[in-house]
DNA sequence: GGTCCCGTCCGACGATGTCGTACACACCCG
DNA sequence: CGGGTGTGTACGACATCGTCGGACGGGACC
């Protein structure tokens, strides 16, 4: 459709010129007529995707980027999270991630590498299994909808006890290594990321290869301090 | 205009799901038949103001994510870019660079060496000349206002120039090297970059001292090429 | 296998989007 | 102060494009 195209056109000009610009110089970038962009103008004015000011110059409005605003800046959610992952690293002696769910993939944000020697690689923009990880087992646990939690093998049963007992664990994805994880929550309460650690079997799990509840009791606390942060009251 | 309120009305009810809705729960919550539903959504899918899981159903896509953003993410430019722009040093045997603007500063965010086996330095990050390159002619002339055209010694007629044939040619903004450039689009079809080789005059010009009508086209092709994996249709 | 519901495609048709012309207004310059 | 220039906006003719019913393929369910 020729009229959503040149809209789409239209609001990508106001959004890079990063202010103002009038009808003149939109119609000049999008390569139309001055009557055809002001017409187009003004529907986006009344939807308020676009706003106008006295001098009747346009920007972007308030009504295109509230709704973009419920998807959360992953910046802004390293920046919340780090200190708390940095604590976690430190208390735990074990490595921390954070990780979000972008479409149905398990993406990692945020790496603390264990405190020690050992050789390590960092793992920000690495992908996860979302059925073998703890992380991506929080995440769909979570998820809003059906789609997602359908990619998990486990299935329904094991989706309620993630949301019940608030954490996952994560049992073999990479051999010697086991972890935890517990939701990140937004200022709505939906679940926005999801804050873990991994370490070797014997760290992690007690004698009876139940993870260590001082350890998840860290993770827990540390996820909802992250939560916190970003605006959770729960 | 109704098709654009249609349109705005749609996008609304995708960002309050919070997640992805099928066609035909957006077509009942706009109040619209299902069909007319899908033909609007297929022009946002188009210019990614949506996006579509393997399941056909809809979400708020990074297209229009990005708008409020401010930016086009440099890493997916670079990333869909890089394929053209090894094959394009490989068929042209020369350097290969990609620019985009920010602000009135052109910037090198990709650089393939040329293919043989002379000493290069790798230019990503390096702010160009906007009017002595070929990159910054290009992104200058298809920049979307004017404060940024006027930048430009050559003025108008340069402007005119380099928009009616789509592509710049560098004269000797480095001595010994002359280059070529076109313009990249995004699926709005502004120019969000732009692509182009440099190398020795001998190889760049003909015998009367203008670009080989080969590497012109191989350069513009290459950019249409990268303009389509980003979603242009031209 | 049958039924139901989904997303998608096709094409007829008329409603709406396109855009040239004109105007009011603001600013600048001699 | 008057003239020139460029802006944003309004109006209306017209043909292009947006609308949407019918149909279809595919998947899920019984």
């Amino acid at each position: 459709m020729q009229s959503l195209e040149r809209a789409a056109a239209i609001l990508q000009v106001v959004a890079g010129s990063g202010g103002t610009l009038g009808v003149t110089d939109i119609a000049a970038a999008v390569g139309l007529p001055k009557t055809t962009a002001h017409s187009l103008l003004r529907t986006l004015l009344g939807v308020r995707f676009v706003e106008q000011d006295h001098q009747g110059r346009y920007a972007l409005g308030q009504g295109l980027l509230r709704l973009g605003a419920g998807h959360l800046d992953v910046n802004e959610l390293r920046s919340r999270a780090s200190n708390w992952a940095d604590a976690l690293a430190s208390r735990s002696g074990q490595a921390v991630r954070l990780a979000t769910l972008d479409g149905d993939r398990v993406v990692v944000v945020h790496h603390v590498f264990r405190p020690d020697d050992s050789v390590q690689v960092l793992d920000v923009g690495t992908v996860l299994p979302a059925d073998r990880t703890a992380l991506g087992r929080v995440l769909v646990a979570f998820a809003p909808h059906r789609s997602v939690r359908g990619v998990v093998d486990g299935g329904r049963a094991e989706v309620t006890a993630v949301r019940t007992q608030g954490w996952a664990v994560e049992d073999g994805h990479l051999p010697g290594t086991v972890g935890l994880a517990a939701p990140v929550r937004g200022s709505t309460g939906l679940v926005v990321a999801a804050l873990g650690i991994t370490g070797p079997p014997e760290a992690v799990l007690d004698g009876a290869r139940r993870p260590r509840g001082r350890l998840v009791a860290m993770v827990v606390e540390s996820a909802q301090s992250v939560s916190r942060e970003l605006g959770w009251h729960g």
